[in-house]
DNA sequence: TACTATGTTTAGTACATACTAAACATAGTA
DNA sequence: TACTATGTTTAGTATGTACTAAACATAGTA
């Protein structure tokens, strides 16, 4: 069976690369998760490579980039050196693995840049008339205020094991 | 006041440039937003090109981009035909806008094409073996039950007008 | 009308990055 | 050990895009 082949799935796989590439990812990385997710069997990179059209090269880079992502997972076959891949079909699952990764790296590093003029801005350096000083303060703590409650949230739902549509429902009755 | 000549706000400015770009906004977009949040008055066009060091095209094009999407504010001045700008500082105010434009688009088209996909398959279209199709359309099913859901998150957040961080601690709270 | 001050648009540039093609590495097999 | 099948890494390319510099547009003023 070669998914991909199908014109119908065709739209499918386009669909997702475009969504990849508009949350940041390369297309790639969606279009390899499309042709995963709709497939039966787990496929071998050389089936992607024939499924997606891209090479061996960006199939490797992009596969195991979704694996760290945890959207897909590697299996190996005894007696069978190839590899293959098989899709997260439990979005929510894989909306914390991608939220837990982005919680690190640059972003982190960018919030921290503004806690740390915060702290500064609090302990008196630089120079400033008082005024100044309190207004930036109030204005970069509310700011502040705001990450913190992103971060909270994120972490409390990266923090859960049984996040599904139950949840979300509750969520949005307590919105209303 | 020049506030982005102090190093401590440099620092603020860099940070928040780094988060714009995190995001798939410009650099400059976000480096301009800080300059004005950290002002205690309104900026002119020329402030924000000494202050940013972006030239005047770059902060035309960056400050209504900004503004379209209700970060910034335009005022006029009276007998002045400069433009001058200011900081939206009520962040809930400002996600919901930048969820209400990121909710059309590319993004909303790429989902569509999954909808599509499934109707298609529902009704028939394609040359599936029965198992076959009854796979893809519950696997598509699923994603599209995904996209509703978070469809319907942002959709309620957005029509809320007193998200504030007591929500935000109610949401919490419901979640643990 | 010409002149100045301001904002916008445009042509070109620089940079980041996802991808291709091909070299390379390695595990299994004879 | 050599050979094959598979996966990885690398050098180069192409593409998109944010920015610069400068031309352009326009409103107010003399």
């Amino acid at each position: 069976m070669k998914p991909i082949s199908v014109p119908l799935l065709q739209n499918f796989v386009e669909g997702l690369s475009s969504i990849s590439q508009f949350w940041g990812f390369p297309k790639g990385m969606g279009a390899i998760f499309a042709v995963l997710y709709v497939s039966p069997t787990p496929l071998s990179l050389d089936n992607l490579v024939e499924h997606t059209g891209l090479t061996k090269g960006a199939i490797s880079t992009n596969v195991r980039a979704l694996a760290r992502l945890g959207l897909v997972f590697p299996i190996s076959h005894l007696g069978d050196r190839k590899d293959y891949y098989t899709a997260e079909t439990d979005f929510y699952k894989a909306i914390r693995a991608i939220l837990g990764e982005r919680q690190n790296s640059e972003f982190d590093r960018a919030v921290a840049s503004v806690r740390i003029t915060l702290i500064k801005l609090k302990s008196g350096e630089g120079t400033f008339a008082q005024e100044e000083r309190s207004f930036l303060i109030e204005r970069i703590q509310a700011m502040q205020d705001f990450f913190d409650a992103l971060d909270h949230l994120t972490k409390t739902i990266a923090r859960l094991d049984t996040l599904g549509l139950p949840t979300i429902q509750k969520i949005l009755k307590t919105l209303k």
